[in-house]
DNA sequence: TACCAGTACATAGCAACACTGAATAGCTGA
DNA sequence: TCAGCTATTCAGTGTTGCTATGTACTGGTA
């Protein structure tokens, strides 16, 4: 992963991960590997492991624990309505900076 | 500043900055000013000229020192070769990174 | 049986970044 | 002289994503 997407991933990985649950729930693993798939080639697992930790304990999610056949049981994370207003606030300041960007990029051209 | 906008600025301030020496020479004072104006309204004075040490260590920028009529001497920074180059890769990165998030905000509406 | 690959989660230690808060310094006008 | 604006610097803090490693369960295969 270059540097560049390191560092700009931070804070807006949280808001993908809840964009992402509030689609429908999901566990660690199935949410890493979507991120993969999506071209966030080198995504860590153990970051995202420790950013599903940390909006659970902000209490931004609920959690089950779902037995898998194909090994160690799953946490299935799902969002609630505090996720929920927490998402919707993520996208407001997400439009704030984009609009702000956008524009930077148009008036370099 | 809300939390969110803190974390999120991460990365991407220093793409801002860069931009905005993209345009025009300008010194710390001014940046900071600007962005205040742009609505970024807490931006800490000391995080911009920190920023500003760091793309200088890394040879991004070009900097004179120019004295003012109004106080102590400006240090005006401009966008070289390198940095025009890494703005470039900046661009991308943000781009791939607003195209996944847009694609996200659509499906969840 | 022994071993390995795939699935699934957890965590300690690290580096980078933006913020807080304060200090320093030059200039102008009351 | 002193307040207020201009202008820069820096030590200390908290949050974040990455690295690296470890644990644990299942199924296939040699």
């Amino acid at each position: 992963m270059g540097k560049q997407m390191t560092e700009m991933l931070k804070g807006t990985l949280e808001g993908i991960v809840l964009a992402i649950l509030s689609g429908r729930p999901a566990y660690g693993y199935e949410i890493t590997a979507w991120l993969r798939d999506q071209g966030f080639s080198d995504i860590a697992e153990g970051t995202v492991y420790a950013l599903l930790v940390r909006i659970e304990r902000r209490g931004l999610v609920d959690v089950e624990k779902v037995p898998s056949d194909k090994g160690p049981p799953r946490k299935v994370y799902s969002l609630n309505a505090q996720g929920q207003e927490y998402l919707e606030e993520f996208w407001g300041t997400w439009s704030f900076l984009a609009e702000r960007l956008e524009q930077l990029r148009k008036a370099g051209r």
